[in-house]
DNA sequence: CGGCAAGAATTTATATTCTTGCCGGTGCAATAAT
């Protein structure tokens, strides 16, 4: 495009961050950005998406509010742009003290990066102060979240809209390492992007991670190849769970069998613990985590070697960015899923307890008054719709599409570990990735089918070629110094 | 859903069969009680 731009960027770049060149798709997400269009940026993890908006904004002065799902994600960037020497920022959450909150609040206007999480929005008097100094960015950070977490966990997320309407429809960018089209769609929609805005997409995979999954006939087999797994492949490594019970379980098996030091993670510790746990592995101070989904988001440690997964998620989304947190150094990595017929059970319940029934629904919706003397977690959901002014007809829709679409999800991630194509095409193929791939050393590997008929579920039928797949544990071997 | 463990019940005098209950993730903000 404009090569003058392109000048001024790359100016930038060095003057502000000491780089001479651009990673894969900053340049062209400042390009859109400067050109007014807003952005939806889908960059592979690592590439420095937090990048864009800090020199969009040291470029252009403007002033940015960056839209962030977690408290610890927002005090981690805050400390890393004051190192940066980007001082005039500051995250205004509920951590703050009433004497931090009142000052940072009078003296709104000094600061040109502002971060908040969508919920701390809902305050009039808090959006107020935002509004009056003028954002002219809206940055949502991680927006994938406001289609994995919108519908059913943080419905303050489907408020971003509205909120940047009420900002006076300042620019967007959007910034997350995966989405499908119909993911992106969803989020551009959500955001108000029209048909001049842009989305940049680059390529999910991650060649340097090999897939692989494994069938195991008994829970007692897959307890006994991971604890072969984690003895053979030299770490650091990361163990994901569908359940904190079971992740503390195997974590103490794997404390007491072999030599490494593992902890557990999940939304049962307490701050201190959790901040503890992710510095230690950090640090190498621990080998090995065991950890729900709880863990991940924000977690900048380059070497990790593989990711297993002791039990599927609930979507190849979730599958591709937990096991996006291998070898952001680059270096071979693997990501081995561990799979006992039955696993999906989990997922399966978890899905339907996510959502509210077609009951509570009709019931409340008649009802309304009555939810506000209850204090049940799962109602809160039921509030934040009703408070929208959804009407129970399209509530009802809305859920059962949910649910539909969830079950779509699950199908798709049973099917990928079933399936006797190659895994690397297979993810490709699900985020219709363009990319195309050539099988082969190092891709992928894979076990044989299981009758997924059995489980009662419905699958569409795949044409798929027959690919030569080569000796896994030659491959191990081979891959990893014992 | 479905598999498994703990406890109850049945008789098989101490082991077996039956029944019941349980599993299952992600966080914000703001408030209340020590």
């Amino acid at each position: 495009m404009s090569k003058e731009l392109s000048e001024i960027l790359h100016e930038g770049l060095k003057k502000y961050f000491g780089f001479d060149e651009f990673k894969e798709g900053q340049e062209e997400t400042l390009i859109s950005l400067l050109n007014r269009h807003s952005t939806l940026a889908i960059l592979p993890t690592g590439t420095g998406k937090s990048l864009c908006y800090q020199l969009f904004a040291k470029i252009t002065g403007r002033r940015v509010l960056v839209i962030s799902p977690l408290i610890s994600l927002m005090q981690d960037q805050v400390e890393q742009m004051k190192y940066n020497k980007l001082t005039n920022v500051v995250a205004l959450t509920s951590s703050l003290s009433r004497e931090e909150r009142n000052y940072i609040l009078h003296n709104l206007e000094k600061y040109q990066f502002i971060f908040a999480s969508p919920e701390i929005l809902k305050n009039e008097y808090i959006f107020q102060k935002i509004k009056t100094i003028g954002i002219e960015l809206l940055v949502v950070d991680e927006a994938h979240c406001i289609v994995e977490w919108g519908p059913d966990f943080r419905p303050d997320y489907l408020l971003l809209g509205e909120i940047r309407e009420k900002l006076k429809n300042p620019l967007v960018l959007a910034l997350t390492a995966t989405a499908t089209p119909k993911v992106a769609n969803e989020i551009t929609r959500e955001l108000n992007f029209n048909s001049e805005d842009k989305v940049i997409r680059y390529s999910v995979d991650r060649p340097n991670i090999m897939l692989a999954t494994e069938t195991l006939d008994s829970e007692k087999e897959k307890n006994n190849r991971l604890i072969e797994l984690v003895s053979t492949i030299k770490g650091p490594g990361l163990i994901y769970f569908s359940s904190k019970k079971k992740a503390d379980e195997i974590a103490e098996l794997l404390n007491k069998k072999t030599r490494l030091k593992v902890a557990s993670y999940h939304a049962d510790l307490n701050l201190e613990d959790r901040y503890s746990v992710q510095h230690q592995f950090i640090n190498n101070k621990l080998d090995l985590i065991c950890a729900t989904s709880a863990f991940g988001m924000g977690v900048n440690k380059k070497d990790i070697r593989y990711v297993i997964h002791y039990h599927l998620p609930g979507d190849l989304e979730s599958y591709v960015q937990e096991i996006g947190r291998a070898g952001r150094d680059g270096k071979q990595s693997i990501a081995i899923l561990l799979y006992c017929l039955g696993d999906e059970n989990i997922q399966y319940q978890i899905l339907k307890g996510s959502l509210p029934t077609v009951s509570d629904i009709k019931y409340y919706a008649e009802h309304k008054e009555l939810l506000h003397n209850i204090k049940n977690e799962e109602f809160e959901l039921l509030k934040a719709f009703f408070a929208m002014n959804i009407s129970a007809d399209d509530l009802l829709k809305f859920f059962a599409e949910r649910k539909r679409d969830k079950n779509q999800a699950l199908i798709k991630m049973i099917d990928y570990i079933n399936s006797d194509k190659c895994k690397r095409q297979y993810i490709l193929d699900y985020f219709q990735d363009l990319k195309k791939i050539k099988h082969g050393e190092n891709c992928c590997t894979y076990n044989k089918n299981y009758n997924l008929k059995q489980l009662g579920l419905k699958l569409q039928e795949q044409t798929k070629e027959k690919i030569e797949f080569l000796d896994y544990k030659e491959l191990m071997k081979k891959l990893f110094a014992i």
